[in-house]
DNA sequence: GGGTACATGTAATCAGTTACATGATTTA
DNA sequence: TAAATCATGTAACTGATTACATGTACCC
């Protein structure tokens, strides 16, 4: 009985992104960079942030890492298709059955600064307020339109389970914010 | 009239962590870059992390471009203080009262497996939503000590308003995994 | 037929992370 | 007095970002 292996087979070090990446590799099945962008940006993109670059570097280094399977036009515009290999899909198993304990980031540029609030007059508060309102109005008019698109996608499932946090996620923001221009706080 | 400057005098970049530690250190007066790893910890530390490394290299950042000023003790520990300068409360403030136009990233990775739910059996994303579960209960447990602990700190207005969209955005990640385990998405 | 937006990729840099290390203080 | 924990800092590395660059398709 052999033991299987999980790490991969050359010394690459595996971030979230590795398997970011892996997974939608295996979602999408084969798959260019550029369609990877294309899917990144109507749905996981929203939550986790990276430049396109990204697209390229890591399918590289996860296919020198034996993760992935690198095809290449050798013409024209040489275009690079990924696809999942086996170890590829053992180490992304593997990755979901792991629990992960970091606990959920919120980054928001517009928190940080009402965080620092005390710092400036309430006027610029307000005015902070009301900016990160029409941006959540506008986010979340995004998200209620993906989900319309998407109702009947069934691969989608998944990414549309999330996006209900997302949604729920906007309407506090909403909120949250909506009260702050009510009734800024005072802090003296 | 002379122009007012609001670039740092020397060309060191800023970045959001620049102006984290710049209002960290306005907001608390001279501090060492221990005093501010403790406040960090019980406060923005829960939406933006980041090693406490980054608290001796990034005021030193700061105060190359003449936005902190340092002092350090000859003997000892040679601890380090640091303080805001007037060209650091300026650019701090120009900061806060420019929009940031970059939407809120919930970087959850839990919400990520769970992206990638459909490639593994459903009992693996039952467990996920339990695990989930314990882990948003106990970071609500955190926020509301630190609500109560710090309800009566007058400079603290400002990061327990920031708090109380954490507490909101915990109570519907309860809901939300809660909901998972009760009825887990189906994808086929 | 020229402009503009989409598509596709690479290179260089550096902020952020990881890892290491040691001194001081408390506790058992 | 040993051991743990808190306090304080530095060095090295690299993943992520920024910036650049060119090709292709569509539209007026």
């Amino acid at each position: 009985m052999t033991t299987v292996r999980n790490e991969p087979l050359v010394g690459v070090n595996l971030t979230t992104t590795s398997y970011l990446v892996l997974g939608l590799v295996a979602l999408s099945g084969p798959t260019t960079p550029y369609d990877l962008k294309r899917f990144v940006s109507r749905s996981i993109g929203y939550f986790w942030t990276f430049p396109h670059s990204q697209l390229y570097t890591e399918p590289e280094r996860l296919a020198e890492a034996g993760l992935l399977a690198e095809e290449r036009e050798s013409a024209g515009r040489r275009r690079r298709t990924f696809a999942i290999t086996p170890a590829g899909r053992d180490a992304l198993h593997e990755w979901l059955a792991t629990p992960q304990f970091k606990a959920t980031e919120i980054r928001d540029l517009g928190l940080l600064q009402l965080f620092f609030g005390g710092l400036v007059e309430s006027s610029a508060v307000t005015e902070l307020a009301r900016a990160q309102l029409g941006a959540h109005r506008t986010r979340l008019a995004e998200y209620e339109g993906i989900a319309v698109d998407q109702a009947e996608t069934p691969e989608m499932t998944y990414p549309l389970t999330t996006l209900r946090l997302g949604l729920a996620f906007e309407r506090a923001a909403l909120a949250f914010w909506q009260s702050i221009v009510e009734s800024p706080p005072q802090s003296r």
